[in-house]
RNA sequence: GGACUUGUAGCCAAGCAUGGAUAUGGCGUCGGACUUCUAAUCCGAAGAUCGCAGGUUCGAAUCCUGCCAAGUCCA
């Protein structure tokens, strides 16, 4: 098999122009606009200094020079465009050959070991509310972005901390103290935590006594009480094994959990080696404070109080170093949401002049707002993540319903569940992740249009063809049969999906996959809708077999790294 | 006061890193397509001063400067 794509297009190109490497060719290569059936395009006017003539000579000049390339259909002279066409079967050669493969096929045949152990923290709650919309789209991002990561060979560990201690936990740990009367949790115990939390703030806007009373509790917890301990581990337990059950429902694991009780008091020894190295610097008042404003144009930072005390930075520096220890990784990803900004540019600043070794990257993302503003855990104002996901699931039910009365009432919730998922997973991927966006429960998750069900529902009716057809795929087929627009275009759209898994790769831009599962399911439907597979003509049907089969590879292999599933049937 | 992010049709987005062919989709609206492989689909129509103003360039949604608006963070 030999493996065609942009990279070998760039290369052959190259042969030709001496003054220009492969990398600069193939970043000049673009992708023309779909009404032009040429797979890549080159425009010539950026070679005009180093080739010295007019761009549509070199154009044309590049064109004879090229003659025939064995994998080439066709070279077009469009002004001052070179355009190329691949031959069909090469793509679908190497599409049906690496099968799941197909998205890091270059990485493969080049073998490149290019193996990075990347370490993934997220998503990091607070131990005393259950998990809200936002953590929705943490876990969805890091879950994802660590599927892509092992896809394209790396060791991806994926870690967790625990926000499990500080004045906000007391105040539940209060709450329930006067209000609980050591009842059991009657519902998901992380819910139930959390409405003692609720229930502290909306006491505590009549009665400023209790703000008072939290904070006694917060220094017993620091001085070990035991009574306050044991409530503390109580009402943690009920807080973490109700998120467990959430991580569950998305598959999410970890291979290690990281607790702020365990690291709080850490991280003060570095500092004052730091100190001791002249890195930072001791105030007259006996505070510790990192100068960055000249390297790296940030704020000065206070990284120990004049009391001694140390503050939230201080136990991010140790676990940076703990992870360090833990996984000896080349990089280390946070999946935090962007009001912490600030934070991260603060800490990986801090670390560079400790001279850590390891890159760091805040994976940010905006907030998810209600129609009626922030969402207000104090208040009770947010979008439970498990309530949200009862409710795709629900409208999904009703939707498989409607058209599969019949079917068997496992079967109906087995669908359910998957394509509510889908609906809600990639209704969160598509998006940049930097843009925050208004969440609006009646119109946001829809089963039309672009999203999840659209994608699965293209693949399901791929397999109904398949499963019709029952004539074997194999890439013995009669390659002048696709003639037709809507196959060209299909072909057009598939050379591109490993540049597109790679790019993913390395800007972490989960979110260029679904985009271009759109656009490919939206070529398939149109497709669909003009080209019959199962035919008199077995020759056709056989090659537009071989053709579907590629496009549901692709599929297959794009919705599994976004952790979305398959149905055969929908 | 300082820093960062965002601004693309009625609504929601893609494209911006690396400037390139008529700015790409979806929702909604209007009109059409199920005796044909699944209509969770498809086809067509209307809808855009790409926040504003300059600049760089043969060429700017994309790069630079200033301004406006929204949001976030820091003191």
């Amino acid at each position: 098999m030999i493996y065609i794509d942009k990279n070998t297009v760039a290369d052959t190109l190259a042969k030709h122009l001496s003054s220009i490497t492969p990398e600069e060719i193939k970043s000049y290569l673009e992708i023309p606009p779909p009404e032009i059936d040429f797979y890549y395009a080159l425009p010539c006017f950026r070679l005009v200094k180093t080739e010295k003539k007019a761009p549509n000579d070199i154009a044309k000049e590049l064109k004879e020079k090229l003659g025939n390339v064995e994998y080439l259909e066709e070279v077009q002279v469009s002004g001052a465009y070179l355009n190329i066409k691949v031959k069909p079967r090469f793509i679908l050669e190497n599409i049906f050959e690496s099968q799941e493969n197909y998205g890091k096929i270059r990485d493969i045949q080049e073998k490149k070991k290019h193996k990075l152990r990347i370490v993934i923290e997220y998503p990091s709650p607070n131990t005393n509310k259950p998990l809200h919309f936002g953590h929705i789209r943490n876990m969805l991002l890091g879950k994802s972005l660590s599927n892509l990561l092992s896809y394209m060979g790396n060791t991806v560990f994926q870690v967790n901390l625990n926000n499990d201690r500080g004045i906000h936990i007391c105040k539940s740990m209060l709450a329930y103290q006067k209000w609980g009367q050591d009842k059991q949790p009657n519902k998901k115990s992380d819910h139930f935590v959390g409405d003692y939390y609720v229930k502290y703030n909306e006491m505590a806007s009549r009665d400023s006594n209790l703000e008072k009373e939290a904070y006694e509790l917060l220094r017993k917890w620091e001085n070990g009480d035991n009574e306050t301990i044991q409530l503390w581990k109580k009402m943690n337990g009920w807080a973490l094994n109700g998120h467990k059950k959430t991580y569950d429902k998305l598959s999410i694991s970890f291979d290690k959990e990281y607790f702020e009780s365990d690291l709080y008091l850490k991280g003060k020894e570095i500092i004052q080696n730091g100190v001791n190295k002249g890195i930072f610097e001791k105030l007259e008042d006996g505070a510790i404070i990192a100068r960055l404003k000249a390297k790296y144009n940030l704020d000065d930072k206070i990284l120990i109080r004049s009391d001694g005390t140390s503050i939230y930075i201080t136990q991010d520096i140790f676990l940076a170093y703990q992870k360090k220890k833990d996984f000896n990784f080349n990089t280390s990803i946070y999946v935090v949401g962007d009001e912490q900004i600030q934070h991260f540019k603060w800490l990986f600043a801090i670390l560079d002049t400790l001279g850590f070794k390891g890159n760091n990257y805040h994976l940010s993302y905006g907030m998810i707002n209600l129609p009626s503003g922030k969402m207000k855990s104090r208040e009770g104002t947010v979008v439970d993540a498990d309530d949200i996901i009862d409710e795709v699931e629900q409208l999904a039910y009703s939707e498989v319903n409607k058209r599969y009365n019949e079917l068997a009432e496992s079967e109906k919730l087995k669908r359910s569940e998957i394509i509510g998922l889908a609906a809600l997973s990639f209704y969160i991927l598509k998006y940049n992740p930097t843009k925050g966006f208004i969440f609006k429960p009646d119109e946001s998750i829809s089963f039309e249009g672009e999203t999840g069900p659209y994608i699965q529902y293209c693949y399901a009716r791929i397999e109904s063809i398949i499963q019709k057809s029952g004539i074997p795929i194999s890439l013995d087929i009669n390659w002048e049969l696709f003639n037709h627009d809507k196959e060209k275009s299909l072909i057009k759209q598939m050379i591109y999906f490993p540049e597109i898994i790679k790019m993913a790769e390395q800007t972490y831009n989960i979110h260029l996959i679904p985009q271009y599962l759109l656009g490919l399911c939206q070529t398939f439907n149109s497709f669909y809708t003009s080209c019959q597979v199962i035919s008199v003509d077995k020759e056709l049907e056989k090659a537009r077999l071989l053709l579907i089969k590629c496009v549901q590879i692709i599929i297959k292999i794009g919705l599994t790294i976004l952790g979305i599933e398959t149905l055969d049937q929908m």
